[in-house]
DNA sequence: TAATACAAAAATGTCGACATTTTAATACAC
DNA sequence: GTGTATTAAAATGTCGACATTTTTGTATTA
């Protein structure tokens, strides 16, 4: 473990934000410094530091004197962080494409037959396939060169966790949806290899908001 | 004022950030808690909350138990956000075009007005035509309603002020420059107004890396 | 002279205490 | 009973002190 080597400011930011993406904090719940403290076996500053850290990443607000929130999650903000994540992701793959070598063909490839393999199983580990499923997408733009773009990705991306988890709480992927979600795997490694701009870049939209419609649902059964 | 309704460590955080962007700390100069402490005149805390919160937006770096250092810069960097905000500038424009309805077309008329009479006259103050040039961009991409994609652009706006202002302490916009400028804000209003994406999307990304060239000169000079 | 070891100084990160503000609980008036 | 004022309780935000770690400076040795 390295988070020996962190302080414990940094440890807590680790555990809070997970705490918030995981929705063991409610969207909107009063974070009481009080409580925090004594979950965390920590003094002032370092949890204080921590909620700052936080508040810079818009996973919490705060308001002078009178203390933190978990910030609010809301259909229109599921809907603008997705198209957000749609958009980014797809610049991220045009700029891959561009740059992208052998090396990055070829851990598309490789990423895909993992994601594959494991999508034939009969009885799938939801963990496992989501790891699978996100090194197959960061394969795709690991070519893009830009640390900035793809910083802002991976932000966007830990922001739509939340609702992720919201829903998988309910939900386990069905069969169905998995066959339609695998072959658009299959297209995009296609049009990644044949470099193909302007239709991968349709197809990735598509592919990163057809979770949206079914999160907007169980969102608003909440 | 509404500063009166900021805890200290809100108002540190807007002093600090200022001072790095504006260059008054250079890059990768330390920042000690003491000296930052008399300078500011503030306790530990705040102070750290401040930095907790740079980091967080890449302003600042730390390594536990060995303080805080400005966030370094360099010419790949430089390229990498002019390069990121190049895009996402074309997105917000894209999508602003999608959305934008008659206000959104006056408020561009409006601002491409206020920018080229300024830019006429014959002693211009540069920050007043920083604000004014500014104004015009915000209202191109005013139309985008993605909330998400605005504050990215922020944010990255305010990353590449550093680049900027390390530039300008050295150098004023000359009359030919300007002119070119001038003329591709023109084109972009035209472009806005026609609703050309494909158009307006080539020539935005172009206008924002046009800086590039010459801070990196001037860069490679420090 | 260079390299190492040791001691002193400086700096970081954490804690608990305290002043201030907000929230709640209670009493009072209408 | 409703609404307002008052008081008590709880919570926030800031500070300075302190333990720990890093850095600096000096002396020692090869």
């Amino acid at each position: 473990m390295d988070s020996s080597k962190k302080n414990t400011a940094a440890q807590i930011l680790d555990s809070l934000t997970n705490d918030i993406i995981s929705g063991e904090f409610s969207p909107q719940q009063k974070l009481h410094i009080k409580t925090l403290k004594d979950k965390y076996n920590v003094g002032t500053s370092p949890l204080r530091e921590a909620l700052s850290q936080l508040i810079a990443k818009d996973l919490v607000v705060s308001e002078n004197q009178r203390g933190f929130y978990v910030s609010e999650i809301s259909i229109d903000d599921l809907k603008d962080i997705y198209q957000a994540r749609a958009k980014i992701e797809s610049i991220c793959i045009d700029m891959a494409i561009e740059h992208g070598d052998d090396y990055w063909e070829a851990s598309i490839i490789a990423a895909s037959h993992r994601l594959n393999k494991y999508s034939k199983l009969k009885n799938i580990d939801v963990l496992e396939w989501q790891n699978r499923h996100s090194l197959f997408h960061d394969a795709l733009v690991s070519g893009c060169k830009s640390p900035r773009l793809l910083q802002i990705r991976d932000s966007l991306f830990e922001k739509s966790k939340r609702y992720r988890n919201l829903w998988l709480k309910e939900n386990v992927s069905n069969a169905e949806t998995l066959k339609i979600n695998q072959n658009e795997h299959a297209a995009l490694m296609i049009l990644a290899l044949d470099r193909d701009k302007k239709s991968i870049s349709k197809l990735i939209e598509n592919h990163i908001m057809t979770p949206v419609e079914i999160i907007k649902k169980n969102l608003s059964q909440l």
